[in-house]
RNA sequence: CGGGGUGUGGCGAAGCUUGGUAUCGCGCUUGGUUCGGGUCCAAGAGGCCUCGGGUUCGAAUCCCGACACUCCGACCA
C-alpha cells in the first residue's frame, strides 16, 4: 500500500488540533512525560529553545538595569499568608512540604508557586533609603502549581519561567516600568519569536491576585484560541504595606515603595508551536532554533562531497550560526522529513552536481522554496534566507491574527461569531464583572484584555446595554 | 474535580467477547545495497502484557481497586 504508515506520523491539525500539538511535542523530541501527572521532562532539543529564549531575553533585562538573583524554593506558610488576596489566589494550587527527614515540621513549607512573598521579605531587609531604589531583580527558576489538568508547555504543574520583581520610589515610576517590561516582552515575541501580540490591560476579574493592575500580551494560535504569553503587574504599595517594606525619602519621611512583577514561562514554546507549526511538524523562529541550518550532503559516498559539506559547516559555524551536518546514512527523503518535523528553518543541500557547478541549494522550512547559491556567497545567502524565514513567519501569523479579530455588538452576535470562527471578538464593555461572567456563560469566552489601542465601536455594553466606554477583546483561552 | 476513551518490546497496533506457550509493522543491532523527498535484501536482539489485589489447575484475556495518558466540561493569579 502506497499510503501505508511506515514511520511515525503527525496528526493533521485540521483533523485534531490537540492531537497535532501533542504529536509535535513528542515527535520533535521537545518533551517527554514523567511518572507524575503534569510534570514534564524538557528534552535537549526543547530545553535548547528555552536556553536561547533565556539568553536573548536576559540581555534585554540587563539593558534596563535588572540584576539576576536566586531565591529559595520553599516559602513558610506564615510568609505566604501575609498578603490576603495573594494567598487566596494561590492556596488552592500550592504543594506543601510537611516532613524534614523523618520528622514532621513545626510549620509546613509551600513549594513556590511564585515568589512575591520571598522577594518582599528580602526587600524589607535590604531597602532602607531612597538611594536603594529602584531595585530591579529577576530570577530564572521553576515554580510549582498543582493544576488539575495539564498539557505540555501550556499548563505544567512544574514549569520554567523568569519572574522579575522591582521596587520603585514613586507610583509613576513603577507604573512606567510595568509598561516598559510589557513592551520588552511584546518586542521579544514579535522580533525574536515572530509572534504578533495584542497589548492591553487585564480586567479586575482576570488580574493577578494582589496586583493593582495586570498588563498582558495576548497571542492567537493557529486554532484561533488565545494564549496569554506574558504578564506584567503593578502592585502599588499593597505588598510593601503587608510586608512592612519602607524607605526613608529625601524629606526624611518613612514611606512605602511601589512594586512591580513580570514573568514569562516555557509556555512561550507552546505558543511558538501553535503559532508557526504545520502538518509537517514544528517550524522554529530562526533566532531561537537550536539548529538554524542543517546541511544535507547528497550522495555523500562520492569523492569530495562529504569534505565539501564539512567545509560548509565550518564556514557557517565560524559565521556564528548554529549548524548541523547530517552525514548519517539515512536516505535524503528521511532526512528532509526529519528536519522538517523538528522545524529547522533552513536546509542546505549539496551534492556532486552542485559542487561541480560551485553551488549549493538552500531550502526554507516555511515554504520549501529552493534557492541556488554560489558557494562563495553562502554565509550572506544563509543570513538573508533566515531573515526571510523570520519575516514570512511573522507575516503569516500577523495575517492569522488580523483576519480573526471580529466586531460584535450583542451577546448573541458574539456567541455566533465565536461558534463560527473563533478568534478574538472585540466589543464595547461597561466594566462590570457580571458582564464578563455572562459572556463566559453564554459564549464560552473570557475577557482577554482591554487593548491599549482603543477603538470606538459604539456606546453601549455588549452584555448589559448600559453605557460603555471601553473596547475589550474576548476569546477562548488556553 | 465530573463525564467519555485508552494503557500489550523504543513507537504504532492485533489478541480480550468465548481464559490454555506473546503476534504484526516501524524502529534498533550486524552485513551488504541505495542515496536530489521517508531505499532494498538478509540475519539478529528486545516483552514484570501500567501497577496492586481477587477468581481459576491456569489470567494480557474475567472481577475489584489504584495510577497515568487523552478528549469534553469546571477550575486555572
Amino acid at each position: 500500500m502506497a499510503n501505508e504508515k511506515k514511520v511515525e506520523q503527525i496528526t493533521d491539525m485540521e483533523v485534531d488540533f490537540a492531537q497535532w500539538f501533542t504529536d509535535v511535542c513528542k515527535k520533535a523530541q521537545l518533551i517527554d512525560y514523567s511518572s507524575i501527572k503534569g510534570v514534564f521532562i524538557y528534552r535537549p532539543y526543547g530545553y535548547a529553545i528555552w536556553e536561547n529564549i533565556q539568553n536573548i531575553m536576559d540581555k534585554e533585562f540587563k539593558k534596563v538595569g535588572v540584576e539576576n538573583v536566586y531565591m529559595p524554593l520553599l516559602i513558610p506558610e506564615n510568609l505566604l499568608q501575609k498578603e490576603k488576596d495573594h494567598v487566596e489566589g494561590f492556596a488552592p494550587e500550592c504543594a506543601w512540604v510537611t516532613m524534614g527527614g523523618s520528622e514532621k515540621l513545626e510549620e509546613r513549607y509551600c513549594i513556590r508557586p511564585t515568589s512575591e512573598t520571598l522577594f518582599c521579605e528580602h526587600f524589607a531587609q535590604v531597602i532602607q533609603s531612597h538611594r536603594d531604589l529602584p531595585l530591579k531583580y529577576n530570577q530564572w527558576c521553576s515554580v510549582l502549581r498543582w493544576e488539575k489538568t495539564s498539557r505540555p508547555f501550556l499548563r505544567h504543574r512544574e514549569f520554567l519561567w523568569q519572574e522579575g520583581h522591582t521596587m520603585h520610589a514613586t507610583a509613576q515610576e513603577a507604573r512606567d516600568f510595568t509598561e516598559q517590561m510589557l513592551n520588552v516582552y511584546a518586542d521579544f515575541c514579535e522580533n525574536v519569536l515572530a509572534m504578533p501580540v495584542t497589548r492591553g490591560r487585564k480586567t479586575d476579574k482576570e488580574k493577578f491576585n494582589g496586583a493593582e493592575a495586570t498588563y498582558t500580551i495576548e497571542c492567537m494560535m493557529h486554532d484561533r484560541k488565545a494564549l496569554q504569553a506574558g504578564t506584567s503587574h503593578y502592585f502599588g504599595d499593597g505588598f510593601a504595606k503587608a510586608f512592612d517594606i519602607t524607605y526613608t525619602d529625601k524629606n526624611n519621611q518613612r514611606v512605602n515603595p511601589h512594586q512591580t512583577s513580570w514573568g514569562v514561562s516555557t509556555r512561550l514554546i507552546g505558543g511558538i508551536i501553535m503559532t508557526h507549526g504545520d502538518n509537517n511538524g514544528l517550524v522554529l523562529p530562526p533566532k531561537v532554533a537550536p539548529i538554524q541550518v542543517v546541511i544535507l550532503p547528497v550522495a555523500q559516498h562520492k569523492p569530495g562531497v562529504l569534505e565539501a559539506a564539512q567545509e560548509l559547516r565550518a564556514r557557517l559555524a565560524a559565521a556564528g550560526l548554529r549548524v548541523k551536518l547530517d552525514d548519517s546514512d539515512n536516505s535524503m527523503g528521511w532526512k528532509c522529513a526529519e528536519y522538517e518535523m523538528k522545524g529547522v528553518p533552513l536546509r542546505v543541500e549539496c551534492g556532486p552536481r552542485d559542487l561541480e557547478k560551485g553551488q549549493c541549494v538552500l531550502v526554507r522550512r516555511t515554504d520549501r522554496e529552493k534557492v541556488v547559491v554560489k558557494l562563495e556567497e553562502l554565509e550572506a545567502a544563509v543570513f538573508q534566507q533566515l531573515e526571510l524565514v523570520h519575516q514570512g513567519m511573522y507575516q503569516r501569523a500577523k495575517k492569522n491574527l488580523d483576519e480573526h479579530i471580529y466586531e460584535a455588538h450583542t451577546l448573541e452576535e458574539a456567541k455566533a461569531i465565536q461558534e463560527e470562527n473563533g478568534g478574538f471578538i472585540k466589543t464595547m464593555w461597561c466594566g462590570d464583572e457580571a458582564c464578563e461572567r455572562k459572556m463566559k456563560e453564554v459564549a464560552g469566552m473570557s475577557s482577554r484584555c482591554v487593548p491599549f489601542n482603543q477603538e470606538h465601536l459604539g456606546d453601549t455594553c455588549v452584555c448589559c446595554g448600559k453605557p460603555a466606554g471601553k473596547m475589550i477583546y474576548w476569546g477562548v483561552a488556553y
